[in-house]
DNA sequence: GGTGATTTGTGCGTATGTATT
DNA sequence: TAATACATACGCACAAATCAC
């Protein structure tokens, strides 16, 4: 196939671009397979390589491809795990009713092993000067000092998510907040022992692409955005923490089981769908 | 300054990369102030435009520059709008303490309002065969037909949102979703009017990049990821809709208000914050 | 309204480096 | 070691969009 360009077409790159994504999405090659190298598409399409490059850069930057030196170009394959980042205290999966927040870690970790993978973590305890993002939330003074408690998790040795959770000094200066080590149990249960019990949180949802020290972490290449929950927790009386967590976008996916599920399980769906094929929107409003 | 590649560096485009993120991060330029053309970096940097253009794509795909064609580069500001996802039925700010689900665009527009901004919104009703995605949420068989209520939301005219409900077509027949126009007061209030009433949902959130359809709609360059909610309601006999709300992510934030919050208001935080700046995480694990 | 200068976008060619097989 | 395949880097030319005049 030869694309010329003619005038009042797309260029040639882009129109590369979706042939490309016409032959993928096609299934014409699996996931694992190795696309045709670089120099055969030039031929197959009879455009420079360069040209080859800017085409497949669209698609690396959509997520939908991986270049690996020396080797090929790889289709990206999506093995997706949910988390529950939310159970409403209905719902009868809780083990507990009455509480609505649980050991996060160990949660989290269960639904690892139900999907067979293990999950580990390293943990990391700072006092630090927060910034206005945590100040703003805990409510306290603009550079005030709070404990920052770093989970870094991962799935089968792999990146998988960071954790950091901001405490005020003060309030977790008599309690086991202080020590450098995980709390057994979690956070919360040392929040609580020590009066502070959650009744409810706030959770700030975003996404954005990762930063180069977020990339590297995440070995997250281009066009995988990060997922940012930002969760405030109350007690009766205002937040006492505020926790970051972030979430290389293509690996996880966070659920929140809301009001009354009136005794019915969960949706169990697969984890590997993609939520995508939106239909002809038309074109946009001016504005 | 001078770039000079030597053994065991990073390439030079990345270090370029890295440089203005630097000039960037320490405030040289400003949102809406346009960076140094390319020859001038050309110039002060001694290398190939296509070097500076290498490295400029780099911070375009972090989101952090935006290019004009005949005009320059420049900073993309953010200015976020919050929305707000789900408030527990014991949030002071809700108005009908009974019911946890309001009609979303209502709240939605309210929100807008709030922020000085107008939310417009156009409306598609369409009657498709599900895909897979839809059919286990909705517990119906595979390609069976729902009715499909898209909303595709502007704020002050520009592309924002795009949410579209699913349902089954057998539970819609004799309702006002069957009507293709937005139902006053909200579609959840044609369920509960037919006797579903809504009494809980799921929600499963991911991120990814846009396909070229959305990136278009949404007028998203590169570096700009879709924040995706999956919402499935559950009366208290089994699924009734599935309704997927797709975001720009640069522009929107998601509020979750869980638990009781204990009589407080909802955190009030200034809007254009951005989560960022992850210490140093050390080097991941080995796999 | 038109013209030219400026600036980014597209496309080609070439050469060399680096990782994998 | 050699071949393969992607990564980096230089150069050039012209197109298309924007803006000042």
């Amino acid at each position: 196939m030869n694309i010329s360009r003619g005038p009042g077409q797309a260029p040639k790159y882009q129109r590369l671009a979706a042939d490309l994504r016409r032959r993928i999405m096609g299934g014409e090659w699996q996931g694992g397979t190795p696309l045709p190298v670089e120099s055969e598409l030039e031929n197959q399409y009879g455009v420079a390589r360069n040209t080859v490059r800017l085409a497949v850069d669209v698609l690396v930057n959509e997520g939908l491809l991986v270049r690996v030196q020396g080797k090929g170009t790889y289709l990206k394959d999506h093995p997706v795990l949910d988390h529950h980042a939310y159970r409403a205290p209905s719902d009868p999966e809780l083990g507990s009713p009455g509480t609505s927040l649980r050991s996060a870690f160990a949660a989290y970790a269960e639904e690892a092993a139900a999907a067979g993978r293990k999950l580990t973590s390293d943990f990391q305890m700072l006092i630090v000067r927060a910034t206005t993002d945590i100040t703003d939330r805990l409510r306290i003074e603009p550079g005030e000092a709070v404990v920052l408690r770093r989970m870094l998790r991962y799935m089968d040795g792999e990146p998988w998510s960071v954790e950091e959770s901001h405490y005020p000094v003060g309030l977790a200066a008599s309690t086991a907040l202080m020590a450098p080590d995980p709390v057994v149990g979690g956070d919360e249960m040392a929040l609580a022992d020590a009066g502070y019990l959650e009744t409810g949180c706030v959770d700030e949802l975003c996404a954005r692409m990762p930063n180069p020290e977020e990339a590297q972490w995440f070995q997250a290449g281009p066009g995988v955005p990060l997922l940012v929950q930002l969760r405030t927790g109350y007690t009766e009386s205002g937040p006492v923490r505020v926790t970051e967590t972030r979430y290389s976008a293509d690996r996880n996916r966070l659920i929140y089981s809301l009001g009354s599920l009136g005794g019915l399980d969960a949706p169990s769906v697969r984890s590997a769908e993609v939520f995508s094929e939106i239909g002809d929107l038309g074109a946009p409003a001016e504005i």
